[in-house]
DNA sequence: ATTAAAACATGACAAATATCATAGTATATT
DNA sequence: AATATACTATGATATTTGTCATGTTTTAAT
């Protein structure tokens, strides 16, 4: 049983606020898991009791629309929290969470650690600055769904995709994301995520390679309007 | 100096939490204010250095967008707080709140009320409730922004319109909002809001007596997909 | 009551995006 | 290496939505 007190990803999280004795206590109550990509974490509609600590790997927060397209509201990285409402309130998870690589995450059940909200003031507040932070970003993606055009917003994942995850070797974006995980990151068709990819192609802005893409003028993408 | 122990409106959000000493503090520096509709509390990038507390009236969170339209977030009304993320960290607003009608709010300085957050872990606890609670809502608004048809949404909206606000002895939605405020709600032209609420009227959804709407057949407007 | 300003309404058209069909290409599996 | 499967790509077309122009109605101010 590893140590959460030596675990460098927990720097990244509210799990920093946590006192040598809690983290004690997590570390012999939390289970270590691998998931595979593709595979689902959570599913919306299920009660998740406990959080889910990232060590390493990428999974979309994803929901059904009645339309029948599923859209990605948000993505969890490595050393990202998921699941942090589940400690709030008794309700059943509002997003699916399916991994987009394979992944290795802690599970720390809710009835071992909902009390150091109450106890640990600053978990808490550690944990309200990380709600408040999602919450300016969700109410900054409704201003660009609202907003900004389809071609727009591909053009903005792209340079997310870039800003965040980085380049490989050869220059591609470090993550692999199917064109209609790109869809659905935008809220778009699928035919038109490629088709606007494919325009920024002949404009010189990316190049592909496969299922890989680099971007060739990131500022040239940045002055998309 | 009124007595925020007494006041009825605080039972509605993370006030109600506050021992009766903290609410003595806050009684005492607290400002009350009342705000003439159309009139701005604060703006996108402004530093708000304390929290509102509504005590009556209504008033709309937006952002500019680049393409120069105003894209409405989130409606706050009696009983909520406004400029809560302002306690936590050091940014700017990320929102411009603008009153839709007269309003009456308290303001209460950060300086006052921060502490509280980390002494009064029921009060924290309350914030990091309410902060989920709007968090999960604007989850769900990305998800109907990026694949619901604006008819759709406006069908959503005079629905919410409905339920939140309610009607007037003659039947109308009992708060006034412009076409223009109900096209920056559901994000798109205000020519589009009105022609498919002329089409609602068609179809008998709902009825207009100059600037007020009445909803005529609310099972059918919820059943537009 | 009159007038100015704001808000509402609608037509004509352009632009953006979705949908359906179909085909090519890469990837993983055997 | 062959094959199945999933993914990427593109054309044709329909639908949705935006934009511009213009007129009408409502509201607010004098």
């Amino acid at each position: 049983m590893s140590n959460c007190n030596q675990c460098i990803v927990k720097q990244f999280n509210a799990l920093k606020t946590l006192s040598k004795d809690e983290l004690v206590r997590v570390s012999n109550c939390k289970t270590s898991r691998t998931i595979k990509k593709g595979e689902t974490i959570f599913e919306e509609g299920e009660m998740i009791n406990g959080i889910y600590c990232i060590k390493d790997g990428v999974c979309k927060l994803s929901k059904l629309s009645p339309n029948g397209r599923a859209q990605i509201v948000k993505l969890v990285v490595k050393g990202d929290l998921l699941g942090q409402r589940s400690l709030i309130g008794k309700e059943s998870a509002n997003l699916s969470a399916i991994a987009l690589n394979d992944m290795e995450v802690c599970f720390i059940p809710k009835r071992e650690i909902v009390d150091d909200l109450s106890k640990n003031p600053e978990f808490c507040h550690s944990m309200l600055e990380q709600m408040a932070n999602d919450l300016r970003e969700s109410d900054n993606i409704i201003v660009n769904m609202a907003q900004k055009s389809v071609r727009n917003r591909i053009a903005d994942i792209l340079i997310y995709m870039f800003e965040n995850f980085g380049e490989n070797e050869e220059g591609f974006l470090a993550i692999h994301f199917s064109r209609e995980d790109y869809a659905n990151l935008v809220g778009t068709a699928t035919e038109s995520a490629i088709r606007i990819m494919s325009q920024f192609k002949k404009e010189g802005l990316i190049s592909t390679s496969g299922k890989w893409i680099k971007i060739e003028n990131l500022q040239k993408l940045k002055s998309i309007e």
